[in-house]
DNA sequence: CTTAGATGTTGACAGTGTCAACATGAAAAA
DNA sequence: TTTTTCATGTTGACACTGTCAACATCTAAG
């Protein structure tokens, strides 16, 4: 509807990989991933179903897009998390509220970022670029507590932080395919003031719960 | 190959319901989740391509039933993993392991079982009660860990199972997926023990790394 | 102005989930 | 026993998908 500023009819498009990117992204928002379909991609960008194998080797490559996009939509998001936190340690709880946040907000996109859809996802550099750029601002927020002194240091802060995003990431799985029936923000707390007591019983209170 | 026995061709299967089953496990574990198509299951079980229409609704109701099978699996084996630990926190423990290693063992089941292939798993009430069995399991392993003193009590056992099931669960999916590249085990071991440390400072030393 | 290469189109192929119409045979009814 | 009914399988089709080869069109380099 608003793609074709003046010109409706003009047989080059202009910038397809971006209209067919920004298609899939508004499908995979709107109807879902099952619904991103190349053809509909193609369609929705007003171009013919062939057209995107000029830009993309594979339903995979768009898919492989999307996903990077998701993940710059995901650090921003942690970005704004981290932000609003006061202390290293609020600002650590931001990056983990951020993802689960995210992960709620936007289902499909992140199945897309994570799913199975993807076969190869070393295929794509950069997409595991940005999957380690997302994964070392919890470490940086990990090494600040640290530094604080609100965070043990007997191990890395990368180790930690895999502990660490495991546990968002597995709460975000749980609660985007419908596993938990739990409202998203309340786990959330939960389990980031949990991973950050430990299960075993602590016989020391540090005031902040 | 071995499902007709002796009359290689006769009308009515016998037992399609479970042949079909049989064949899209199969699949699942050889060819993985996306070669497990209706078609295929059909044609592995002998049977023409609508067979299965007249035992399972949906496409969705066979992965249902997949899933199904995937959880009843991974109880045998979280509960295998369990007997092996000794002491409250060894057993705790195996329930962690167990379930990283099916997955990592079994990743295209563990896809399905977790899968967004399902729109609603509510439609499926046997996934849901299967699901919710596996979680009791480490409920009550925890709840074995908080009457031993070993575990925190000033939360809910189910409280902190959630913790734990996120923590096993995203590190399943972030292994399944591709996203990290390091040994199973060794992360299974490490996430573990850090769910149990916490990532605060500990000023306690229990004895039990 | 010509021409090669990039970009888009058409038409096709194999494969999928799903359905309606029909065939078959095993068990209930006669 | 014979008949009939109904669950179970089959055939053939439809719309849809990813993908490719062959062709058309436009743009930029020579």
């Amino acid at each position: 509807m608003r793609k074709p500023p003046r010109r409706p009819k003009r047989y080059h498009h202009g910038d397809l990989p971006r209209a067919l990117l920004d298609a899939a992204l508004h499908i995979v928002e709107t109807q879902g991933t099952g619904a991103l379909t190349l053809r509909a991609a193609a369609r929705s960008a007003g171009v013919s179903q062939a057209a995107p194998y000029r830009h993309f080797t594979n339903k995979e490559a768009i898919l492989a897009a999307v996903a990077e996009e998701g993940f710059r939509s995901l650090m921003t998001a942690i970005r704004q998390a981290t932000a609003a936190g006061d202390g290293p340690l609020g600002r650590l709880r931001g990056v983990g509220i951020g993802y689960v946040t995210f992960a709620t907000s936007h289902p499909s996109h992140f199945r897309v970022m994570f799913g199975r859809e993807m076969a190869d996802r070393s295929a794509s550099p950069g997409l595991r670029r940005l999957a380690t750029e997302t994964f070392n601002l919890l470490v940086d927020s990990i090494s600040d507590c640290q530094r604080a002194g609100l965070v043990r240091t007997e191990e890395p802060a990368a180790d930690l932080a895999l502990t660490a995003w495991s546990s968002v990431h597995g709460l975000s799985a749980l609660l985007v395919e419908g596993v938990l029936d739990r409202p998203a923000h309340e786990v959330a707390e939960m389990v980031t003031r949990d991973l950050f007591l430990g299960l075993g019983p602590r016989h020391v209170n540090l005031g902040r719960g």
